[in-house]
DNA sequence: CCCTGATTCGC
DNA sequence: GCGAATCAGG
């Protein structure tokens, strides 16, 4: 499953987006998914848009992120990240994003930092939390399962066997 | 040691 | 075109 990845129009697109938004390497690479920063070096690169925003003037810095970038991003993430799981579990959210399904389920007592798409980081799970198109969006941000995108509690919930899913039915909940 | 982007070069 | 390895630096 989840072939097809590369330099998709779509990718591109948020590549363009982060990079002139100020945002480095490593963090694109890791809100893109399936790519290093030296992958997203190497394009940035290839597509003429090396060295960063120059408003004009050196000691220029970089303007933060915007609202809606940042809001844009999540979703976007959503999108490419969490198919692999949510693809299986419960379904593809739909454009205009369908809320996942409530958990009447009490999955368990989860201490977890909460992070925003702009601190999260490679080592940091990707579980989404919440809403996307709201600000209140937030990722688990726990530390990840070394070459996993999620911590060991949600790796839990992404990764269940067909056969074990069917019995010990969990439902996907970003919660 | 954490991180940053830049460049090279085999594929 | 792609990106790992490497370089140079903060």
């Amino acid at each position: 499953m989840e072939a097809g990845l590369g330099w998709t129009d779509d990718r591109v697109a948020l590549l363009r987006r982060l990079w002139e938004d100020g945002q480095s390497a490593s963090k694109i690479a890791a809100q893109l998914g399936g790519v290093t920063r030296n992958a997203v070096i190497g394009k940035v690169h290839r597509l003429g848009l090396a060295g960063r925003a120059r408003g004009g003037e050196e000691g220029q810095v970089a303007a933060p992120p915007s609202k809606i970038v940042e809001i844009e991003t999540a979703i976007a993430v959503v999108e490419t990240q969490a198919p692999e799981p949510v693809a299986i579990l419960s379904h593809r959210p739909a454009p205009e994003f369908t809320p996942p399904v409530p958990a009447p389920e009490p999955v368990a007592l989860q201490v977890s930092q909460r992070v925003t798409i702009m601190d999260l980081r490679e080592s940091m799970c990707r579980w989404p939390l919440g809403d996307p198109t709201t600000p209140e969006f937030r990722f688990c941000g726990a530390r990840s399962i070394t070459g996993l995108p999620y911590c060991t509690h949600h790796a839990e919930i992404a990764y269940q066997p067909a056969t074990e899913r069917k019995r010990d039915r969990r439902v996907a909940s970003f919660r």
